[in-house]
DNA sequence: CGGTACGTTGAGTCATATCAACCATAGTGG
DNA sequence: CCACTATGGTTGATATGACTCAACGTACCG
């Protein structure tokens, strides 16, 4: 494995930084996590944490696409959530003094910074805007996940699966040409919608078939998305 | 609807307040919370608050069960999580200042304190120790979703109504005649697992005839947790 | 006494999982 | 360079878990 030449970016003019959960911490405390930081390069497949792990500290994404999961009955990936430029992934573990409950996983190559937990665990307790949006970030997590558990547990695999596509849209847009800016195999959609990965190719094709998307290997490009968010019942 | 005779409890010497999130507030801001508050009863089946609507306060229960739920397609109801004696809910959309995600309403009869939301971003923003207990807080709530949503992407009706059935244990115990002490409709387990009413009512007779459990109306006799577990494939 | 909510059971259907075979592709080592 | 292997993708056949629909029983309540 080669050692590329990186640039580690300065956290100061880092691009994520107004938009992320960083926005309020100080020139000083940015200047903190600048010195402690580590940036690192990861492959697609390497791991940045593994469930059940003491987790010492956090990830910002600067690059990439991370994929967050659970490991269920037979090894069975549940993928909980992905992680992209500006996210930060492993610091609900920090927080609740617990080990991670999750693993992590890179889908397309990665450049992330990795910074001490103690580092998230001072801001937190001195710096009370910035304790509010890692809250706001939590709490708003949170909601997602309760949404999850209704949609998972109430609606058929076809819905879900056009409703997952839907949020790849929305959360990784589209091409120039409609195709999703992320690609994923066939199991790995399997492992977001919580099926299996046969029943996932069909529907895909089923799509396919009804003009809704077109498949070009892993790509996935939009054809009609008015059609999936109808299939997905999100009006309910 | 007549009116009880109700005794308000003084907060600082709550029996909750030692166990609950409330630990590290000092004697003036728990005096503060004990000025503010509203002491509120609630019979079964009535809403403390809706999905959708903004919330200005937060309910700490000191009596009774809640059932937090999210409606779902068609109006059925996805219970996320209960709340009882020591817990507090509806701080979520608070912190997150967005609209409430979730509905909540009483199991069994119940005795709240409504405590403004404003009192709960003071708390956070000026007493550090009490922000970490609250992120505590929602850092293992967001856990237990993660959790469940892997479970109810991967088990079968069947594992998950035997999982359901020891969480019921662990959380609410049981009397000394092994019954479990939370007493729920068929329709509300289908809708803690997720599936028809219909086919709860099919798996516990199923369990009742293999000798797991015993049926007395809605209450449910704990005969072997020990199978109960094997069923929910625990470990894995 | 009728009404309403809850519980139960049976029968039929359908979506989805499972199992199995097969193809395509790319990387590996001899 | 070719066989070899691993990984991912596809399709078909079959099994079945779980839902739906429907009928009916039960209990409580005003």
């Amino acid at each position: 494995m080669k050692q590329k030449e990186i640039y580690i970016p300065f956290c100061d003019s880092c691009a994520v930084r107004s938009s992320s959960v960083f926005k309020s911490l100080s020139k000083d405390e940015i200047e903190l996590i600048n010195f402690e930081k580590d940036y690192k390069h990861f492959n697609r497949g390497e791991v940045l944490y593994s469930e059940g792990s003491r987790i010492n500290g956090f990830f910002c994404i600067n690059k990439g696409i991370i994929k967050v999961f659970k490991t269920g009955i037979d090894g069975k990936e549940q993928i909980i959530r992905f992680a992209k430029k500006g996210d930060i992934i492993a610091y609900r573990s920090i927080l609740s003094n617990e080990p991670a409950c999750t693993s992590a996983k890179v889908i397309e190559e990665a450049f992330v910074c990795h910074i001490p937990a103690k580092i998230l665990i001072q801001f937190v307790k001195e710096n009370s805007a910035f304790s509010m949006d890692v809250m706001k970030l939590t709490c708003h997590e949170l909601g997602e996940a309760n949404a999850y558990i209704t949609d998972i547990a109430q609606k058929t695999v076809r819905e879900r699966l056009a409703e997952i596509i839907i949020h790849l849209i929305d959360e990784f847009g589209l091409d120039a040409d409609n195709y999703l800016n992320i690609s994923l195999t066939r199991e790995e959609l399997a492992n977001i919608v919580g099926t299996a990965t046969e029943s996932v190719i069909r529907l895909l094709s089923e799509f396919k078939s009804d003009s809704i998307i077109e498949l070009k290997g892993r790509k996935i490009r939009i054809l009609d998305k008015r059609v999936l968010e109808k299939i997905s019942n999100v009006f309910n």
